[in-house]
DNA sequence: TAGATTGTTAATCGATTAACAATC
DNA sequence: TAGATTGTTAATCGATTAACAATC
């Protein structure tokens, strides 16, 4: 099973395929153009998508929906556990800690880290705050995979740094600060620039 | 002042020059140069970027911020008041909702909509949330650009139908659907992609 | 003027798509 | 076998980058 490096599109285009598999339940098969349809993607870049990832088709029939749910799985990453601390438990932070939807794709939600008086030792679905002077003690008892920054645009900085210093290999970045760390993979996703995106789409519309 | 149609990664590139030059207030200029090395990318691009969407440089000098800053408002279309309602006010709608940065950019959340009668007829934030059913009658009595899609994905085909049927011209969807639809700009953000990726690049790291 | 930096052209790189031989 | 659909090659398209003349 050849396996060549995955591109950040074809990434996000897995995600998708899988999700959408997920939901399939009336079929067996599955034919790279009926998913193209459905999905209104060129059915040769699924097929190159599912080629890179791996070999998962049967010439004439199509794609086995189950297998290749499950071969996805595990290119994805997501056959196995990864551990999760929200880091900031404000608007979005708390929202994250509410969702019920982690778990079903193994996104294991251990602690929220807080710096306000009110919110630390509380606990929200279940889940305890803590005070993030307590987050470097926490990393050494705990193996956490992914931290969520979710922290003000002020303190991001300062929080980005030391959640790298203490070796988290991942970052969800929700603030608005552009950052960039050797030894650690950070996404950043930034809700008012979707609505920024939208409203210049929008004014230039024709 | 010529203008090129703008691709949607240059859309959020614009975005991202944007929110950076908020931020600087030391200076009153600022090279191609300079900016790249800040954000981490190639400065021809940030000067095609810049001149695709009008032309705002001095040769020599570099870029004039307060100019640039107002100029880039303009080409975004974050000049004016945009009217924004939420769909859905579970975990991450009334999130959205209690969010105070919006304002600064001229998102204006004027209503939640919901149909849990423990939800409706209350305020969050001040905003009030009616029930869906109410939807199409506001709509008429109120001018509405954007509707944020926030609902569980069961809901999320019939709610989107009908916010298109109503005349609204712009989408931010948030639930895991993907959906076209001629008439409408349907933007998907969805937060489990973003995990899922970060799952998959820590998986195949290296 | 001399130095700096833009705007733009041309070269490169990567991603998408069409087309089709391989094969179930 | 005949029909269908994959995996992959080659062609196309678009985006990034290097380079540099234009010009402040």
């Amino acid at each position: 099973m050849k396996r060549k490096i995955l591109s950040n599109r074809t990434i996000t285009r897995l995600s998708l395929y899988y999700q959408y598999l997920s939901r399939i339940t009336d079929k067996k098969f599955i034919s790279s153009k009926d998913l193209a349809g459905l999905l209104g993607i060129n059915d040769a870049k699924i097929r190159k998508d599912l080629a890179s990832a791996g070999q998962f088709g049967i010439r004439g029939k199509g794609y086995e929906i189950s297998q290749l749910h499950s071969s996805l799985e595990k290119v994805l990453g997501i056959n196995r556990t990864w551990n999760v601390v929200i880091i900031g438990c404000g608007n979005l932070g708390s929202a994250l800690l509410k969702y019920q939807g982690f778990s079903k794709h193994k996104f294991n939600i251990v602690a929220g880290f807080d710096i306000d008086k009110t919110k630390v030792n509380k606990e929200i679905n279940g889940i305890k705050i803590y005070h993030f002077d307590l987050f470097g003690k926490f990393v050494k008892s705990n193996k956490i995979d992914i931290a969520v920054v979710t922290v003000p645009q002020e303190a991001a900085s300062e929080v980005i740094d030391k959640v790298v210093s203490y070796g988290i290999k991942g970052i969800l970045n929700f603030t608005p600060l552009q950052v960039y760390k050797k030894d650690c993979i950070i996404l950043k996703t930034d809700i008012t620039i979707e609505f920024i995106r939208l409203a210049c789409l929008l004014a230039n519309k024709k």
